[in-house]
RNA sequence: GGCCCCAUCGUCUAGUGGCCCAGGAUGUCACCCUUUCAAGGUGAAGACACGGGUUCGAGUCCCGUUGGGGCUACCA
């Protein structure tokens, strides 16, 4: 290729489901290069297989590249100057083109049925031979074809593709793959319904909107040969190829793909589809950044990076051929690095929706107060609600007994420490946290137990939960009323045990 | 079965012939900090799949074996 040509590349998923992560990876590796090269991203939608279209998908697709921040440049919903960018709508192009090469003598009609198709497979794999069509109509004769064509036969056009020699393609991270010609097959590319399939489609459409760089899943490796077959029949300028290793599951048994959707791994539910990240609590700068993580990495080796340090540093040479697994683990904590980023005011308004799907009453007063308190300590959105929920529920049911109770303490003793801290605070007019820990820190040495005894009690009595926010300013917050409510609460229930 | 791709700690990775008795990250464990949980700090354990070559020298190049993955549709 030409080093003047311009960089444009694509994402295009077809519209028959849910967006997966692999193919958010995809779309990210596409848009980073983009961006990187100050080049053009471009989303297209490949609907042609019509059997397979699941309506809703193609907004689903463009909301989930809107939410991880996937903008594109030119598709169907912006338009841009090389449309449509949907691919039914481009049929007459492809239709065109299969019309072209069968002149050229680069394609031909095959009137096979799907019946003939299928037996004629079995009874290859019966006697030990790779399958794959016999080219029965390869080399019909005009009369042949007009006999079959007059019976009303419908064809499809198939490729002629050569049969002996080499095909040598480059991989922009592989290098140079060899391919026997021999055991290349004459793909359909103009399916009987008029619509093409993608090897045809993908091609004419990449070629008149002028990719430069076609950037994929490694799946797509086995019909490289066919492609590069195929632009070599159009005599035209070839994109870079770039096959993307593939995600795979986290216990590495085959690729990460939609079919698993809903599998457990450890007793942990396998994400894979885009919506499930955001189901799970997780940022889409947190997604981002990790999914950067798998198949490339920075020059520097950090790990953790804004994305546009991802765009600064992001050359292909840097992709790894080598297929992975998934890394959750790395997901978490990139999570709640990415949350401990977060202002105040940005991460109340993140876990805000998730408070209202919990059933709780939202004050954002009460809620810029908690966040400071719930930022360092949380990997997930929903940690939030989990730690830091009873902040914004009004029915507190008193905790049991038992749960009160400290580590080597007994019932009279954590009754007495409790009582001793409510008259402390019930001469106080209002809670300072700093000045209340400093009391009841005395109170503990007083009482001759460990701080960690009654502030046990305490943070049990007044949230309701042995874990909770640093349990001083978690009272401040809370009120002196409130806290004094509780610690009440606490005290008849210790009493009824006693 | 055939064809293709791939192979460094559990996992994600750095490494492009000497800088590597292999570095980072995560996870795990221990300790420190500490009112719980986190966060933070310090430390530990942990890998070049195997076998042949090439070379003065191989994680790095070549071949084979093994293992994994993908494709093998009128799906993409």
């Amino acid at each position: 290729m030409s080093p003047a040509r311009p960089v444009r590349v694509r994402f295009a998923p077809s519209p028959t489901g849910p967006l997966h992560i692999g193919g958010l990876r995809t779309a990210l590796f596409n848009w980073l290069y983009a961006r990187h090269q100050g080049g053009r991203f471009i989303l297209r939608l490949e609907d042609t297989d019509q059997r397979r279209l699941v309506s809703g998908s193609a907004e689903h697709i463009m909301a989930m590249l809107r939410h991880y921040g996937l903008d594109y440049d030119e598709g169907p919903d912006i338009g841009g100057a090389f449309g449509p960018y949907v691919q039914s709508e481009r049929r007459e192009r492809h239709v065109r083109r299969a019309g072209w090469l069968v002149q050229e003598g680069a394609a031909y009609p095959c009137y096979c049925s799907a019946e003939r198709l299928k037996a004629v497979n079995a009874e290859k794999r019966s006697r030990g031979e790779a399958s794959g069509y016999d080219r029965h109509c390869r080399d019909l004769s005009v009369a042949q074809r007009a006999e079959l064509d007059a019976a009303g036969e419908t064809p499809v056009i198939r490729f002629r593709m050569p049969l002996e020699g080499q095909t040598l393609v480059r991989d922009a991270i592989r290098g140079e793959l060899r391919f026997d010609n021999a055991r290349l097959q004459d793909a359909v590319l103009l399916k009987s319904d008029g619509f093409p399939t993608y090897h045809l489609a993908h091609l004419v459409d990449d070629r008149d909107m002028q990719i430069s760089h076609v950037m994929r899943s490694s799946e797509w490796l086995p019909s490289l040969p066919l492609h590069w077959q195929l632009w070599e029949a159009f005599g035209q300028e070839k994109p870079v190829y770039v096959h993307l290793p593939v995600i795979l599951n986290p216990n590495g048994k085959g690729k990460l793909s939609k079919r698993h959707a809903g599998f457990t791994q450890n007793g942990r539910q396998v994400l894979v589809l885009a919506q499930e990240f955001i189901d799970a609590g997780y940022l889409p700068e947190a997604v981002g950044n990790f999914l950067t993580n798998i198949g490339w990495s920075m020059p520097d080796e950090r790990e953790f990076f804004p994305v546009e340090a991802a765009i600064e540093g992001f050359e292909l040479s840097r992709v790894n051929p080598a297929d992975g697994v998934f890394p959750v683990e790395k997901l978490d904590w990139l999570n709640g690095m990415w949350i401990r980023e977060l202002s105040v005011a940005d991460l109340a308004q993140r876990v805000r929706p998730l408070l209202l799907q919990a059933g709780l009453e939202i004050d954002d007063a009460l809620l810029r107060k908690v966040v400071p308190l719930m930022r360092e300590r949380m990997r997930s959105l929903h940690d939030f609600a989990a730690m830091a929920g009873f902040f914004f529920s009004d029915s507190f049911a008193g905790p049991e007994a038992d749960a009160i109770i400290q580590r080597r303490m007994d019932a009279a003793g954590t009754l007495g420490a409790l009582q001793a801290a409510r008259l402390r605070l019930e001469e106080m007019e209002r809670i300072d946290c700093a000045a209340l820990e400093g009391d009841m820190r005395a109170l503990a040495q007083e009482l001759g137990i460990k701080v960690g005894q009654l502030f046990g009690s305490l943070r049990v009595a007044v949230t309701g939960q042995r874990v909770s926010p640093p349990l001083f300013e978690t009272m401040e917050i809370l009120g002196l009323e409130t806290c004094l409510e509780r610690i009440d609460l606490a005290i008849a229930t210790l009493q009824r045990q006693a």
